[in-house]
DNA sequence: CTAAGAGCTGACGCTGACGTCAGAGGCAAG
DNA sequence: CTTGCCTCTGACGTCAGCGTCAGCTCTTAG
């Protein structure tokens, strides 16, 4: 069990985030009798899952929605839905950025090439 | 050339967007003797590829700096240095996006064999 | 025991890409 | 001429994922 400044370090995410996720019910805690949250270690994959999460775009909303079944891998056919909306919504996010960065390597290509000819008006 | 509106609907970029894109000296414009904005055709170009460059996660700052030679194709080294930056962090993102994507493959295709042979706790 | 370093709960601040509203002027059609 | 739609310039609102500060409590090393 450790407190939420040692989560933070393993997990690299700040102390402040970790109370927005609770706050946003993405991860629970115990709470000493104090009032201290203590976590047990599977809480630093699931935090880095949630950060997964974000990155990939998703809002707490769809993350609380979603977290149990990726976690459990259990799904009803509302969930496989949103799931795999997700999914594809994922899926065409990653051909943009495919698009952009080839159009990206094009002119980075096309200006080396520019600088090993010397011709930078051609 | 178009009004503002025209443009609007072309791209299907909101008006209040392509007056902040203006703004942000990402898109300029003609004025009429009355103020009223015109743009030539190729602003429609224009428009989608400040889109996209959105869409990939660069900001205003980045794209009035990049647009340029996005556009011409001409380079300064300090610029083609930028660039790359900006190449390498979206293939990155590309890269976490596609383990996202797989790990819920791997979830969606495991609730649908689930429920083909009927066993939603094995 | 005590001081320092966590932790706690509000609660306000921030940032970026716009949405939205107010109030006023422009423009083609009937 | 006027009606109705378009456009203009401010300027304030929004939303999410935190940052930050205040004021207080908890814990632990010495």
């Amino acid at each position: 069990m450790m407190r939420i400044g040692e989560l933070a370090a393993k997990t690299g995410v700040s102390v402040r985030a970790l109370r927005y996720y609770e706050e946003q019910h993405l991860l629970g805690s115990e709470r000493s009798t104090s009032g201290q949250r203590h976590y047990a270690d599977n809480a630093v994959d699931r935090v880095l899952l949630i950060q997964q999460l974000y990155a990939a775009g998703l809002s707490s909303r769809s993350i609380v929605e979603l977290l149990p079944c990726v976690v459990t891998g259990e799904v009803t056919p509302e969930l496989l839905e949103r799931l795999s909306a997700e999914r594809d919504r994922i899926d065409r996010q990653i051909h943009m950025l495919t698009d952009t960065r080839d159009r990206l390597d094009t002119i980075i290509t096309q200006a080396t090439t520019t600088f090993r000819t010397g011709r930078p008006c051609d």
